[in-house]
Formats: structure tokens, sequence, C-alpha cells
RNA sequence: GCCCAGGUGGCGGAAUUGGUAUACGCGUACGGCUUAGAACCGUAUGGAGCAAUCCUUGGAGGUUCAAGUCCUCUCCUGGGCACCA
């Protein structure tokens, strides 16, 4: 036994004071110095975990798990005499220290310093090598600085922009949201449900790079899911956007532009510039141009400008038009009351209002009635689509309500009956007339009452009408995306202040570069109250009236405003904590720049990211948003390369013993404080490793953690074992090529984050050398000793070098380090890893039925081989004097034979 | 509904990518050491059978000398998106 808390304590201690692992000019000992002659300096690696948020509660196993996978490689690489870079970080600002504030009045910055302190300890008991001297925090002026910066350039490119529009509001958090922290109606943080507020925010214009979001993803080494669920959400498509002539207008207050809701966006948006949207025509969106002979109605959504310009009579309709206004207003009125969480109850509810307005069809020269509902977005497409009800289910509902509303009572009685037509004949031959919701027929099929469509299927029938109508003039094929752009503004205190101040017109000025940071004020009061926290500081307004009589002072001589900077003010609103972490992986590799965010060269020595280990919840929102700013600083001209993460894998989750998430209500969280007490860091380490594959979930067994345990344990017995005499002969060719082995397996596996199974390769060689030392009462030399442990040394490195310094009698100390870490990787040999006799089996018409033991050395004689099969006798039995019809040999592998 | 990921012993999981299915660990059983204990040592451990042998990777087919691995259909589990036209 060894006392595993006093063998780590004392390490982790040497390490720090020898500054083992820092790898910038920041300062500290080179890795790889003791190394010896084979260390390429050319090649750098960059080992990336997203980095935490430093919350009370502390790190937990989850985090451990990733960590160690990470510093698994890192140490290996270091032994294998890379340079290696492995930083770490806060994502510091955040809602969970502000709304602590909020309850107990305690400052975020005090909070946050004594969490990531208790971070910092935690890691370092584990043993992470982190390179420290390049932590950051976000929360830090020098940090935020160059977040700020970054708005700088963005609001010069123009992709920094305000806009008036709906917004997702928070009432809980008393904040905005982004689309991205919406989930199903409910913010993300709070589970509230989601309002939506017209206000006027601050924008990034993500969307200018979507085409570049989506070609991107070819070039990484991502797992798949992870590029379906990114592409999910830029979810682009492809249509066409059909314009049709509106008849039964009577006045129009003149020709406006616009689509509907949907805008600032790319050029080929469907809701783009090109769709323009007066009251004598309507654009519609659509995918299924080929139905277009079946098409009845049109709707619009509650946004749609039509809708809004009939409600306040802009665009009166020729026949009852008081009625139709009435009715859309009310409808309106209605529609705009709904939650997004009244909508999902609602489900498929159908509802809506005629607009007295009629569509014409070109192709049928049939008038479709336009309506007004709320299953209609207005932020997708154009806000409009044409409704067509035999082929599309939720047209169908439609339908169905409209020619339901007599038997309702409606007093909505100016609709005309909707006509179903079938145009498409699926793959079960059904051509009757279709009456109900089972028979919409959406999938492939073949086209009728289309005219010239007629007979061809729907895929060839959709380009063929895309062309006829193109030429026609009629519509425009045009791509549509989801992604919208990004909502980076909140309401909020903990976060980096946005540097713009107003002048007295309300017109915004970017804080001038010189003057950041641009610094989070102190003497706010946290209480949300639906205004920004910001407005509350006295400090805030004097500093920027100071600012503004300094830099703009000539504006206001010229515009004749008070000269002591009176009726300006700051921007009170903070940025998405998004924005912070989305470049923090540029910042570290010159993190105490102060004249730049981080130089060129220091940025395309590290970068782009070798291996980024990330939790599966950032897939969409963080990785999109680093996406986005590392193209946006690369057409800047900061440097050349287009993606930031080369490859990147996700972690499992680390279920508790019940197989369900952890969580403090259901008490079954794992501490890892408290198995570090009990059984070492070393232990913690080789078991979560040990656990299974790194990318699933899986969970916690305690009892196997003793069998780790144990496994280590028998390692430091059987090393430190210093009397016996060096195995020799048999026993010794047995041992080495296990251990030798164990090299390759384990140099093999590490690469690939497959720690389980190198694991595994390492307790084989130790129970063969246990048998051995208690058969035999010898052991394996020193060298030999030295290489297994120079191979566990990633995994367990407290061990490691307790070990090494036992049998090396290399002692190290707080001013000097010679230990494990600064060996170099073990020397694989082919020569002592080979067996001997190699073991092949025998099949006879696909079922083993012997095993032919051949030397090493005569596996390629494949009619050796074969002749030596056919004559053992458990095959001559099977073959029974027939004829062997065939012979297969897989060298080293199998032997096959037919009868 | 759409898009992913995955189903292998009592449990966590291996399987060189088409070549001995169940490595390694846990658990269990029996034996040893011990006054005693097990976080010690040894042996066994997918199922059926005295045995030869047969069966077995969610299920059903198929390709192949050979399938956990490839193809077709299908059933479950987990995750993401969703009135997106």
């Amino acid at each position: 036994m060894y006392d595993q808390n006093k063998v780590e304590e004392k390490w982790h201690q040497i390490w720090e004071k020898n500054k083992l692992f820092q790898q910038t000019e920041n300062g500290g000992a080179k890795i790889g110095e003791n190394g010896g002659s084979d260390v390429n300096d050319s090649e750098n690696i960059y080992l990336l975990f997203a980095f935490a948020y430093p919350s009370g509660s502390g790190l937990h196993v989850g985090h451990v798990e990733s960590k160690t996978a990470l510093d698994i490689l890192a140490r290996y690489y270091r032994m294998k005499g890379k340079n290696v870079f492995f930083p770490v970080g806060w994502d510091a600002f955040g809602l969970p220290a502000e709304n602590y504030a909020i309850k107990t009045g305690v400052h975020p910055s005090k909070t946050t310093v004594s969490a990531i302190d208790t971070f910092r300890r935690q890691i370092k008991r584990i043993g992470i090598s982190y390179d420290w001297a390049n932590e950051i925090a976000t929360s830090h002026p020098e940090y935020y600085r160059w977040t700020q910066w970054l708005f700088l350039q963005m609001y010069n490119k123009g992709l920094a922009y305000q806009k008036d529009g709906k917004v997702n509001w928070c009432p809980s958090c008393q904040t905005v949201l982004a689309n991205e922290q919406v989930v199903e109606g409910l913010c993300e943080r709070c589970d509230s449900q989601v309002e939506q507020k017209d206000m006027r925010q601050w924008y990034y214009q993500i969307t200018k790079y979507q085409d570049e979001l989506i070609s991107g993803l070819d070039d990484v080494d991502w797992p798949a899911a992870t590029k379906a669920q990114q592409l999910n959400w830029i979810g682009k498509k492809t249509g066409i956007n059909i314009t049709y002539k509106v008849e039964g207008v009577d006045k129009a207050d003149g020709a406006s532009k616009s689509g509907g809701a949907s805008k600032a966006g790319g050029a080929e948006q469907a809701g783009g510039a090109d769709t323009t949207t007066s009251a004598d025509t309507i654009t519609c969106f659509t995918t299924r141009p080929d139905t277009n002979f079946g098409a009845a109605f049109i709707v619009i959504a509650p946004e749609h400008e039509m809708a809004t310009k009939i409600a306040s009579g802009e665009i009166v309709p020729k026949e009852n038009s008081v009625e139709v206004m009435t009715n859309v207003a009310n409808y309106l009125d209605l529609a705009s009351k709904k939650t997004e969480l009244d909508r999902q109850q609602e489900g498929k509810k159908k509802s809506g209002a005629f607009t007295g307005l009629y569509a014409v069809n070109d192709l049928t020269a049939k008038k479709m009635p336009i309506w007004v509902s709320d299953f209609v977005l207005g932020g997708f497409g154009t806000g409009a689509v044409v409704g067509v009800p035999g082929h599309d289910t939720r047209d169908f509902e439609f339908a169905e309500y409209v020619n339901n509303l007599e038997k309702t009572g409606s007093k909505d009685t100016l609709n005309k009956k909707i006509e179903v037509i079938r145009v498409v004949i699926g793959q079960d031959g059904d051509d009757s007339k279709i009456t109900t919701v089972a028979q919409v027929q959406e999938e492939q099929g073949t086209m009728t009452n289309s005219d010239f469509l007629n007979g061809i299927n729907i895929y060839d029938a959709t380009e063929k009408i895309m062309d006829h109508m193109e030429e026609k003039g009629w519509g425009k094929r045009v791509t549509s995306y989801r992604l919208r752009d990004w909502l980076i503004s909140r309401q909020r205190y903990w976060g980096t202040p946005i540097p713009v101040v107003y002048d007295p017109d309300g017109n915004p000025h970017a804080i001038e570069e010189s003057h950041l940071p641009w610094e989070l004020p102190t003497d706010v009061d946290f209480k949300p109250t639906g205004e920004s926290p910001l407005k509350s500081s006295q400090e805030f307004a004097k500093r920027t009236k100071k600012y503004v009589v300094e830099v703009h002072s000539d504006l206001i001589k010229e515009k004749g405003w008070d000269m002591s900077g009176e009726g300006w003010r700051p921007e009170f609103d903070t940025m998405d904590t998004f924005v912070d972490s989305s470049w923090y992986f540029l910042r570290y590799v010159d993190s105490r720049n102060t004249n730049e965010f981080a130089r060129t060269e220091q940025i395309e020595k590290w970068l782009p990211v070798d291996l980024y280990m990330i939790g599966p919840e950032h897939i969409v929102l963080h990785l999109l948003y680093s996406r986005f700013f590392t193209k946006f600083l690369r057409d800047e001209g900061y440097f050349k390369f287009s993606e930031p993460f080369k490859k990147m894998r996700h972690q499992g989750m680390i279920l508790g013993p019940d197989n369900k998430k952890m969580s403090k209500s259901k008490g079954n969280v794992i501490s890892p404080d408290d198995i570090i007490t009990k059984f070492g860091a070393d232990t913690l380490r080789v078991y979560e490793m040990f656990m299974g594959p790194l990318e699933s979930d899986k969970p916690w067994d305690i009892r196997a953690v003793i069998g780790i345990f144990k496994f280590l344990q028998k390692i430091h017995k059987l090393v430190a074992e210093l009397e016996l005499e060096n195995v020799a002969g048999e026993a010794k060719v047995k041992l080495q090529r296990k251990l030798h082995q164990a090299i390759k397996k384990v140099s093999d596996d590490i690469p690939k984050l497959k720690f389980n199974t190198a694991i595994a390769f390492m307790m084989e060689f130790v129970n063969l050398w246990q048998d051995v030392m208690i058969k035999d009462s010898k052991t394996l030399s020193k060298e030999d000793k030295v290489a297994f442990i120079g191979i566990l040394a990633p995994f367990a490195p407290f061990l490691a070098d307790e070990l090494f310094e036992t049998i090396s009698k290399k002692e190290s100390s707080d001013a000097s380090y010679s230990g494990i870490h600064q060996t170099n990787w073990p020397e694989f040999s082919q020569e002592l890893a080979q067996d001997d006799l190699i073991n092949i089996p025998v099949q006879i018409n696909g079922k083993i039925r012997a095993q032919l033991e051949v030397e090493a050395d005569k596996v390629e004689d494949e009619k050796a081989i074969l002749d030596m099969a056919e004559k053992l006798e458990s095959i001559k039995k099977y073959i029974d004097g027939q004829e062997i019809k065939k012979k297969i040999y897989i060298k080293g592998k199998i032997i096959s034979l037919v009868v």
C-alpha cells in the first residue's frame, strides 16, 4: 500500500514549481529538454477543452472525464517530443452569478473569483497538465477589451447592426434571447414561457456566411451527428418564389416594398430584397411547385404586410370591405396575443380570416382566395404560402376548416368552399378523390390533372415547372434558410458592455478603439426591472459625458448641444455570453498581448485546433458562432484558415449508479473530491477512462472503481519489489513480448481516444507479470519497468512519477524535476513483440474445426500451410475422403476449406 | 412526421474494419491463506447437454468459403428538429 494522497500532493507541487507544462513565451521549462534526440519541434499540437462556466458547485465527474482524456493526449504527445499547447480559462460572465447576486447581494465578481479558485484547485488535484500561464477569464477587462474590439470590427463592416422587430423575451430573466436560446417556446436557462416583444436590438449578421457555414463542414473531422445538427439549424432549402397577381383590391395606399416579416439576410433569401409585395401581387415560397395545378388558396402570416395593411385600411377590398377589415383586424389581434405555448397547445387546429382578395394562378387561371392564418410563419420564406390541399396535410386541414365554417355557425361567411384536387398519384395507385387526411399524398408519385406535367414523376415535374415559371416570368428559383441573424444584446448586468454611446438625437456612435476596455461599471443595482441594470450606474453616466466631450466635441459644437455632454447616454445593454466564448480559442495563444487580440504568427503557429473536446449540448450555438467569428476574422486578414476546429469529439455523460442523469434532487451525484480522498486521483482518472468509449453515456460503478484501485496498488507492489533477480529465459521472452505489444497497443489507442482498450491491455500485461513473479520469484529488468511506467504515465501520472523516482533513484524537488514526464515515449520493438508461434484456425464449410500452430516465419508459405491443415487428424475426419472444392488461406489469420 | 446515434453474457464493455464473438474489468461460485476478515491468492464462469456436439451479437431474409461487421425489410431505446410551405 502506498499513500496516494500524500504522493499526489507531492508531485503536483513539484510539477507546478518547475512549470512543467508551460508551452508559450510566458515562461517555464520547455518539455522535452531532457527528452533525447528525436524531438520534433516543428510539430505543434493544440488541444482544447471547451472552457467551463465556473459554477459554485465545483467540478463534477463529467468534467474529469473529458479533461483527463485531453490530458492523456497532452502528456503522450509531449513524451513523443511534440510541442503541446493545452490552455485553460473561464467562461466567467453569465446569468447564474448575476442571479445569485440578486438573491444574496454578493457582487458577481466575488462569486466568480471564488468559484474559479475552487475549480482551479480541483483541476490541479486531478493532475491536468494545463498551461496555467495562459489562463483567461472572459470577465477580465483585458479579455473583454478584445470582445469589444471585435464588436467594433463587425460594426465597421456593417455586420453589427441595430434593428427593430419581434424578439424573444424571457419575463423571468428580464432579457431578450437569441432564437437558439429558446427551447420549445421556453427559456433555455429558466424554463419560463418566452414572450414576443417589439424591441430595437443589436445583431451580428451571421447569415452573411450561411453558405460557407454549410460547405465548411466538408473540411472538418467532426461526428456526423454534429454536422447534421448544424445543417439542420441552418436549414437551407431550395425552391421557388411564385408571384401571383392579386384581384379584388378597391384601393391601395401606394406601392410598397419588402415581403412579409423576413428581412435582413443574404440577397438570395426567399424573403430577400428581390421579392416585392404590393397590393397588386403576392409572392409565395414553395419547394413543391410541381403540385401547383392543384393550388386552391393562399395563406399569409399575421405579420405579413398585406394583412396589416388590410387591418389598418391601407388596402381596401372591393367587396365587403368593412366586414373584411373588422375580421382581419380581430384575427391579427387574437394571433398577436397567443404565446408560443398557446400555439403549441393548439396543435394542428387551424384558424384564420379571409382577406376578401384573390390571387390568380397563371397555370389554371383559377382565382385563389387569400386568407390570413397563424399556421404560416412570418419569419420563414416570404411569409405567404400557396395552399395545395390534396398534397399537404396542413393545407388540407386548413381547407377543411374553411369548408366547415358554415356548419360551425361562424359569422365569417365571405368565404367560398375550397376544392381539393388530386395532382399526384402515389405508389399505392389511389387515384380517387381526396376526402380524408389519410389520403393526402405528400410522397413521391406520378403527376396527373396537370396538363403538360402528366405522367412524369414529381422530381422531374418540379424541375420542369420551375423552368416553365421562370421562362414566363411568374417565379424565380430561390434558396431559403432557417438561420436568422444573431441577436447579441442582453438587458443584463454581468456581461461585456456594448461599446456604443448615443447622441441626443439617438444616433449610435461606437466607442473609439483607444478607449477600450469600455469597462463594466460596478455601482449598479442588480434587481431586474426590465431595463438594463447599467442604467442605475452613476459612474457610467459620468464617464459617458466625459468621453463624448473629449471625443465628439466637434459634433457637439456643430449641433449646438450642451457642451458638458448632457443628453448623451451609453448603451446600457451587455453582450450575450456566447459572444465572449466565440473567440476565446484565439486569445489563448497570445493571452497577455496588450496590443492586439493575438499576433497572427501565434495564431498560425497553433491554430486550427487539433482536437476540441466539447459537450454535446454546445453543438448548435457555440460552434456556429465560433465558426462565424473565424470566417469574419479570416476575411479581415488576421489569418488564413477558415475552420477553427479541425477535429472535434464529444464526451458522453457520466450517469449516476442508477443509470440516470446525475442531479442533486435525485441524490445520485458522485463528487470527484470524495473519490480522490478515498482512492486517489490516479484511480479516478484511470477508472473514468476505463468505463467505456469516451462518446457514450455510462453509469458510475463504485465496485469497478475499487477494481482500478487494486490494479494500481498491484502495479506499485510489482515495481517497488527491488530485491528480486531479473527474469530470464523463456519467461523473459514472454514477458517482454507482452510488454512491447502493450507499448504498441497503447501508442495506437491514445491518438484514437480508445483509452479503455489501452488500459485493458496494460492489465493483461500486469497480470502476466504477476504470474511470472509468483511462479519464478523473478521480475522485470529496470529498463523494462521504466518502459512500462512510461506508457502508464499519461493515465496515472502521479503513481508513474513516484515509481520512476523509486527505481531510477533520480530525485525530483521543487527546484528541479527529472521525472518520467520528461522522458521519451518508450521505444517499440517489432522483433520483441513478435510471437514465435501463430495459431491459425481451420474452417471446414465455414465452421471452425481445428487450430493449426505455425512458426511465425512460415506464415507466408501458403502451400505448406494448406498441406499441414489438410493433414490434421481433426480435419481429415471432416474431409472424410471428399474432394476439397475450394481452399482459402488468409495470411496468418484463417484457413477455410470447402468440401 | 423528419434527421442522427445505438441495440453483443448477470452488469460496464472488447472484436485488428468481412477472418477464432464475448478481450479487460465488475459480479457470482468453489478452493487456498488466515484466529478472523477481504480492498489477498488460485480455479471456473454466454446458453443447452454426461458427452460428441448444437445454439447464440434486438427480429426476419439475403450476399459470401466466412457476417456482430455488408445489403433489404422490421422492432425497440436514446438524442436533435418540427404547423419551416
